[in-house]
DNA sequence: CTGTATCCGACACGATACTG
DNA sequence: CAGTATCGTGTCGGATACAG
């Protein structure tokens, strides 16, 4: 017997449907990434997100210092140095993004060919 | 001893780097889990995601269908009757789908602390 | 060096009307 | 019923210039 569809998938009491919002950010991921093994400065982040504009990496950053999953820290000095590190609370974060590390790496080529498949089927 | 930052998050070699745009949609997790249990019509999708418009659900199913991630039949009847399926490669990503949910449980009282810190230190 | 301010274009999305 | 077409708006994000 197939259960009903739930009313609503965008109740507030489901913790799940923050989830698009909550760790679907398009480059969070790869500044925790960026920051597992050891505190990064501005513009050390900067090098590998080079797609990312300074204006958008300081958003993602703002954005994951207000959720507690990385620190910053400012030095007193001239020239001025700032120092982003993961917290222990981003830590947590690397389990679900190993899992979707592990199916992107198994999976993606069968996407492909369902992506050609489909392109295919189209012409 | 610190790791060196790899040179480029985007390296195309990486199918990591495909992750936030190819499960970090907005709502083909949601689509996804509707489907878990049985196929489901377009207007029957469209009471538990009742936030997307008929376009952007269309969009939706559209790009999952292409990923191989459903199937869509189309009876011929009238009125029409389309059905929308998840397939065993749609399936694939529950895991990660129940990883990210798993945190989410877990971790989003955390967040909410955290925030609220937040806003406290910046007024 | 580490940002912020401003402008601007592209695109995502909803609302509405319409079709087979 | 299951969409598509069109339009208007809002947001995202890059580029540039500038500040502390």
């Amino acid at each position: 017997m197939r259960e009903p569809l739930p009313r609503d998938m965008f109740d507030p009491a489901c913790p799940s449907s923050m989830v698009p919002f909550q760790i679907g950010d398009k480059w969070a991921g790869m500044v925790l990434v960026c920051l597992a093994d050891g505190p990064r400065r501005f513009s050390e982040l900067r090098v590998p997100m080079y797609r990312v504009s300074a204006k958008v990496l300081t958003e993602t950053l703002r954005a994951l210092e207000r959720d507690g999953m990385i620190s910053r820290t400012a030095y007193d000095e001239i020239p001025p140095r700032v120092e982003y590190a993961i917290t222990d609370l981003g830590r947590t974060l690397f389990p679900a993004m190993e899992a979707c590390r592990a199916w992107a790496l198994e999976y993606l080529p069968a996407v492909e060919q369902a992506r050609a498949s489909y392109a295919q089927r189209s012409a």
